[in-house]
This record gives structure tokens, sequence and C-alpha cells, in this order.
DNA sequence: AACCATCGTTCTGTATAACGAACGATTTGT
DNA sequence: ACAAATCGTTCGTTATACAGAACGATGGTT
């Protein structure tokens, strides 16, 4: 029985409420895309830990916890709730995955701006390798997408029209309607969108 | 004697934010006229531990504190909390910038985003040539600045702090202060800005 | 191919959080 | 008054959270 060696630690799950937590700190890290070393580095939480910690295979005391919130912009609570999920129900994709990517799994849509300040607007990070494909479903009424490309080729349809941006361009379209984005080009295409709420209220 | 460290371990605070702690848990339980075996006896967590705790001589782990804040019929955040947010300087001036230019000459700030939607944000893009330097008065209160670098290497300081962001960074900052970017980079820098525009009306 | 960087995981040693028991200091009861 | 209970703190021990190094796997370069 040797108790000692880094034996699986059993279930030793917090029992508590954490359960979650190690995925939620997982898929905090990956919407911000960064690897175990830079969020250690920006954490000042030793990588080895974060690893467990997301397979919860370690109960972290509260400052390991507090450290990595706050490097995730968020706090412990919503850590723990592991509901960060409001934001991305609203803007889901056809696979409807928290994590942002698209179906052909070569689109990827990183999370940029804080989730704390969601309801005004939304901001990503966006990748697209060649021939990626996102495809939206219809976000609240109102809702303007802007596309900022930074590099490569990418190809916006929205509803019966398409248009084509090069590096440098920005495309504002309406987004309460199906669209969709494509990689035209030869390389990976990297582009800023900002997704604008509507301010309710304000009459048009 | 040994140095057992079980002497005062006076400094052992875990230093960050949890450092009124063990003032609010204390607070908190006499609050509910509970005696620290009580508390022990509801929450699970040895009154040895309590004590330690709301004496700030020990640095919990999450399931401690989470089982605490249950037996006190809270949350965690709450009782991390405990403390008021606090400083929110009151500053106020005129934030309409349309478009700008340093006054060196060297940045340039283009508008991307469309202006009828400035309530909410704004949205530029920022070219810097080398040494290029943007000085920005204090926006209103409570907006934040988010700067997503593209190319070069941009510094950034408001208030006392400075940071440095490379590409494919994403640097965010209390912008309802005076703030500065400068070029530090060889060549010309390349950024998207996001300025994020608190919304009133809630309180908090 | 071989090389180099970086990814996430797994090791090893050390510091310490946790528990339960024992402790002096108060308070309570009779 | 003394005794018994209970308060919060401190002691002794065990389990483990932590940091850093080492590790194989993977991806990008020359």
């Amino acid at each position: 029985m040797s108790t000692r060696r880094g034996v699986k630690t059993p279930p030793s799950n917090n029992g508590e409420s954490g359960a979650e937590l190690g995925k939620t700190i997982q898929r905090l890290r990956k919407a911000y895309n960064l690897s175990l070393g830079e969020l250690s580095e920006q954490s000042g939480v030793a990588k080895s830990i974060i690893s467990q910690i997301e397979r919860n295979e370690t109960n972290p005391t509260l400052s390991t916890v507090i450290r990595l919130s706050r490097a995730l912009d968020t706090t412990v609570d919503e850590v723990l709730r592991g509901e960060t999920s409001s934001l991305f129900i609203e803007h889901q994709t056809k696979s409807g995955i928290p994590m942002l990517e698209s179906q052909d799994g070569l689109c990827r849509l990183a999370i940029v701006g804080p989730l704390s300040l969601v309801d005004s607007f939304q901001w990503y990070d966006f990748h697209a390798k060649p021939k990626g494909v996102l495809e939206s479903e219809p976000h609240p009424q109102g809702t303007i997408e802007h596309l900022y490309i930074v590099s490569g080729e990418l190809e916006i349809t929205t509803g019966t029209e398409t248009k084509t941006g090069k590096p440098g361009e920005a495309l504002r379209y309406r987004a309460d309607v199906p669209h969709k984005i494509v990689n035209v080009g030869q390389g990976e295409a990297h582009a800023v969108m900002v997704l604008a709420l509507r301010q309710t209220g304000q009459g048009q």
C-alpha cells in the first residue's frame, strides 16, 4: 500500500462544491488562449499546481484560487459557480460549444475582453485556418458585429449579402440574422471581432 | 526548541486579498453568536483552524473557506470582499474624441466603430511610429481601456503602473485616470483599442 | 532528418494546513 | 468558595498543497 507516491489520490474530490472548479479554470484559461506556463507566469502559481487543479487532483488554498481568479479576470465565486456560462449561451455557435470553436475546428474565437463587462459588448480574437467556417445563429436583435481584419482574407455572408475583406479593412454588419464567416485566403486568417449589443431602451 | 515554526508565524499573511478574511469570519461568527466550537461543529472545520484563520495565521484551503462560508450562510466572495471597493476617482472630462493625433504626430487613432454607438464603447485602430507617445486625459469614471496589440511593442502607463505588451497580448487598464501609451519598439506599432464605458445605472 | 521550443504531466523535497488533544483563562453553578 | 463547563489558544502529528526540475510528446525551423 505505499501510501506515499503520487498515487492517484483517489477521488479526493474536495466534495464540497468546487467540484467543477477544475473544468472551469481550464475553460477560462483556454478562452484566453493561455498555456499552463503563461497562466503560471501571470498568476504566480506553479504550472504543476494549475495542472492538478484543472484535473481536480488537489484541494487548492484560497490564495491560490484568488491568484488564478485574478489572472483570469474573474472572481472566486464565479469560478466556483462554474457558470460563467451566461455569456456563451447568448453567443452560441451551431455546435453550442462554450469553447467557441467552429464545427470544422478550423476557427477559434478567444475572448479578449474581460468577462465581467460582457453586457455591453463582447470582444473576441478570431483565428481561422484556411477554409475555416464560422456559422452563427442570430444574435439578439439589434446586435451589430464588427470584424477588423488583421491578416488573411475573410468572406462574410449575412442574409443574402456577401463581402470579402482584406487586412486592414473593417467590416460591419448586422448580426441579428444568421451569418457566416469563411476564410477564403491561403493562410490562416486573423481578425478582431467586436459584438456590439443594442442598448435596449434607447429608441432607435 | 528547534525552530519548529509553530511560533507566531507573523507575516505569513497571504498578502493579496484574503487580508481581511479573518476579521470578516470572526465578525460573522460573532454576529451569529457562535463560539469556535459551535462553528466548528456546524462547519466541520476544526476549531483550532478557525482560530488561526480568524487571526490570519494560516492560508486556508478553498474547501475550508467554502465550508465556513456555508455555515455562516454566505458566499466565498462575500467573505472575501469584507472590505469595500474603495477608490474611484471622481473625474470627468470631455471624452468625445472622434479622431486623434498625438502631439508628436507619431500616433494616429482612427475610429473603426461607428460613432452612433459611442455611448457604450469606442473602437479605434491605433498606429504609432517608433517613439510615438499618446497621452490621454482621464475618460469618464469607470471607463476601461483595452489594447490588443497586433504588432510592435507598446508600453502603457496608467497612474503609477507601467506594463509592456507584445503582439498577441491584450492589456486592460483603467482609463479614468491619465494614461499614456508609448511605442517602445523598433518599428511601427499597431493595435486595436476598445474603450469600454461604464454602464451607469447599477450602483456598485 | 535532426534540432529547438513549448506543451501538459509527473517526480521530489519542503513548507504548512488540517486535525485532535492538551492547555491556561474565564465564566457558571451549586 | 471550589468545581465543572466552556471559552480561545497552542502543541504534536499527519497529510498534502506548493514550487521547481525533469520528463515524454508535439509542433515549428533550418
